[in-house]
DNA sequence: ATTTTTATCGAACATTTGTGCTATTATTAG
DNA sequence: CTAATAATAGCACAAATGTTCGATAAAAAT
């Protein structure tokens, strides 16, 4: 979809704005990637811009904005997510979180409801990073979706011979992990706002 | 040192940047602050830039920088801090913490040594936030100084008019604010990474 | 082989935009 | 009250910059 040209141009759209902190004007790029016609440029910035990746104002000069950000982010924040539905949907999006480090589209951020792990650490209105990406092993913290219920952060662990969600609050019982219950990822990281 | 108008192009940039994601021009920062003549605001640009609030690249539009960043920058770190010496000390630096916000000086990060209070969710490692230009009140948890000793972080608070900090974990006891205990600041956030 | 699509060039044009100069009007300092 | 300083206006020029159009070449599809 992207020619090896139009990636040409989008580094340097990227290399440029990470370090001028401007964009680059048609002929700046025009150069950069070795076009002597600033309408070849534009030919492919429409493209570019067509495919999402970037965007850019009318007539106005070094407009061009990058979708493909480097540093300086968000993730989304998820509430609480009701079991069946995708995990990003509408209904369950809270807000975004600032995040640094590499952009990547397996983190989210979730809402901690309740006190189930307050023993870990893990208060109400906590935000914890979860990757998707990384399945929690024995020992660790992990995000899980149960049939009919709501996504929930606990620990899990085997018990002779048995998978368990485990809460950190002597108050919450074990779950025993069966097929109504889904891995989401792990948790990474926690933020709060005191 | 800022005039009133100087003020005004400041918070205008900045806005116009945060929303549009580019600079404005001369002509669009005359007509937002409402003067006629684009040299008038060429003559407060130059003062801003000498006074160091911007930043902006010759003959190249659309570049002008702010210097008062609102996102994207970094908090210094601090591990165990010695009584005595001065907070930002070399010796007791030990890394930066990518954060949000307005910058400010006032912020820096802690590294939490130690399980005192573990029962208000603070991990040993853990980063908490704190805002030296915030003293905490009775119930907050802030950072404070003890003579001849390090750094500590504990609730505060009065009990039978006596100021005492006090520790998230039965194991510890409560301590008595006397002259040798000097208040650093409020933790106003918690990052941990697992 | 021929048609279609994609990529490129050149050049011209119209704005947009930064800059410089001079003059006028507050404001402030002495 | 007068001189000095700070703000402001107007205008004009030169560059910087986005956009468009027609022509041509290269690559892909039929």
């Amino acid at each position: 979809m992207v020619s090896k040209k139009q990636d040409e141009i989008l580094n340097y759209i990227n290399k440029s704005i990470e370090t001028n902190g401007y964009s680059p004007t048609v002929r700046e790029i025009c150069s950069a990637v070795n076009l002597k016609s600033t309408s070849t440029v534009q030919y492919h910035l429409n493209k570019l811009i067509n495919l999402g990746y970037l965007q850019k104002s009318k007539n106005i000069s070094r407009s061009i904005q990058s979708n493909v950000k480097i540093s300086k982010y968000t993730i989304p924040i998820l509430g609480e997510i009701a079991a069946g539905q995708p995990l990003l949907a509408e209904e369950n999006y809270i807000g975004e979180l600032p995040y640094f480090g590499k952009e990547s589209d397996t983190l989210f951020a979730l809402k901690i409801n309740g006190d189930s792990m307050i023993d870990a650490g893990l208060y109400n209105e906590d935000l914890v990073v979860i990757d998707k990406s990384i399945q929690p092993n024995d020992g660790d913290i992990g995000a899980f979706l149960i049939q009919n219920s709501e996504a929930t952060v606990k620990f899990i662990d085997t018990i002779s011979n048995k998978k368990f969600l485990i809460p950190a609050n002597k108050e919450f019982k074990n779950i025993e992990v069966n097929e109504d219950i889904t891995s989401i990822g792990k948790v990474v990281s926690l933020f709060r706002d005191m």
